[in-house]
DNA sequence: TCGAAAATCAGAACGTGTTCCAAGTTTTCC
DNA sequence: GGAAAACTTGGAACACGTTCTGATTTTCGA
């Protein structure tokens, strides 16, 4: 029998690359989205490569073959859900301080909408051992998500919002800690998600407003205030446990 | 027969709780040993449970029993390593900020002395599955250094440097997951150790400047300048890939 | 002193991520 | 068409954290 996958079916953003590459390009889908799905299916269970094997009809082999370890399979699953890029660029907002946080309510809400499924992702790149984080792929979108948050920030510097002696370098640095510190304890399960958007957000605000000018704390006094009132209203349901275990 | 069971023999903390308890004790203390002379010896290697039980002279079974699971052991390693608390109270600062900031360095010295050692302490504690963290020991110690840290800045907003109308609860807040994200990063690769302390102590300078009343900002500039220079200087030398995954 | 209780012990077992290897299958190139 | 290269496959294997079982030793209470 003749294969009968020759047709471009999915009409996706594969070049003619020969019929073994379009297989491979197939197998590859197949698992992640086999991956993706059983993330969503199990929930909390973390999902096991031989389970993810089986379900895309793959060896066990295959998987490591195409990505090289199940972190990478799981930072692709994180890469392909998860596309702004575009929509960042349809983002209107008053001022470019407010730009910054239509930016980040933006980001974290695909973890606050369906929350389990990114906290499994999360916990299975944690306890993945990550000294083979340069992945190729992995960079390149590391490097564009850093650009467009460079860009939000420069473009709050330009407007006369943050002080020219502070470097935007680092001012951007503190929020990418920030960031990396909540979705932590987030995945671990020691801050709840209703707190997880307005924690970031009043981190962002501080570090923002430590290097502002009157122009911006004016504007960032109100996101401050605002998160923090958030903050307080989850506090009194439920218990916080913030900051780890330093 | 009047209970007999009062000889101080070990003449340590441990109050007469039995020779059984007393044994139990013992053997608590052996594990910790054998697994923080482990983890200075192999270095980069995680260490196993296996070879734990092996070097401790005790059953696979006995840590388990006493512990309770691995991540239990490596965070009573950390516990038992690092007691600040003391070391705290003989700090002496030219004021509240300075004494924040001595308390950070303080605190990260003991990660920048020997790097790998509390590198694969972290690496250990992250990729066992988190759920459990409130175990008891655990969560009194981490109350404890909360409440330093909480001292530590309401001695800044009551010395007025930083303004009455920020919640000194959010500028905590927000410096635990600054040090959560920090190490994270710093136990994944991808933050070089030479640059941790600089990049946590401008956070915290930055996010404290946030809440901070004139008073205040005059001495947090000087820190966020200096911060910004041993920053700069790392940077210069190595790639610093902060920001690791978003 | 004796029996009961408690803890450890050795070892097997389960499921995990990951690697390796001998086949088999398919595509590509000459 | 045929040879060679590339890739998947199935399965075994390794080390890991964790749990369980049965036997053994040690301590405590009466």
């Amino acid at each position: 029998m003749p294969p009968k996958a020759k047709e471009p079916e999915d009409a996706s953003v594969e070049f003619d690359l020969g019929r073994r590459e379009l297989a491979k390009a197939e197998r590859r889908l197949r698992i992640l989205r086999a991956a993706r799905d059983l993330i969503r299916e199990t929930g909390d269970t973390d999902l096991s490569m031989r389970t993810l094997a089986q379900r895309a009809d793959v060896s066990l082999s295959t998987p490591y073959n195409l990505f090289g370890s199940k972190r990478a399979v799981v930072l692709a699953v994180l890469e392909d859900v998860r596309d702004f890029g575009e929509r960042f660029n349809r983002l209107k907002a008053a001022n470019s301080i407010a730009r910054i946080f239509a930016a980040h309510e933006l980001a974290f809400g695909y973890y606050t909408r369906d929350p389990e499924f990114y906290r499994t992702l999360w916990r299975a790149l944690l306890n993945t051992t990550g000294e083979d984080n340069t992945g190729l792929a992995s960079q390149e979108r590391l490097a564009r998500t850093r650009a467009i948050w460079l860009g939000l920030v420069q473009g709050a510097a330009q407007d006369g919002y943050l002080r020219p002696d502070r470097s935007v370098d680092l001012v951007l640095r503190a929020m990418g800690q920030l960031t990396g510190g909540a979705l932590l304890s987030w995945a671990m399960g020691s801050l709840a998600t209703e707190a997880l958007t307005a924690s970031v957000g009043l981190g962002y605000a501080l570090c923002l407003n430590g290097a502002a000018t009157p122009a911006g704390t004016a504007l960032l006094s109100e996101r401050i205030a605002a998160y923090g009132q958030t903050l307080a209203r989850v506090d009194r349901q439920s218990p916080d446990r913030s900051s780890e275990t330093l």
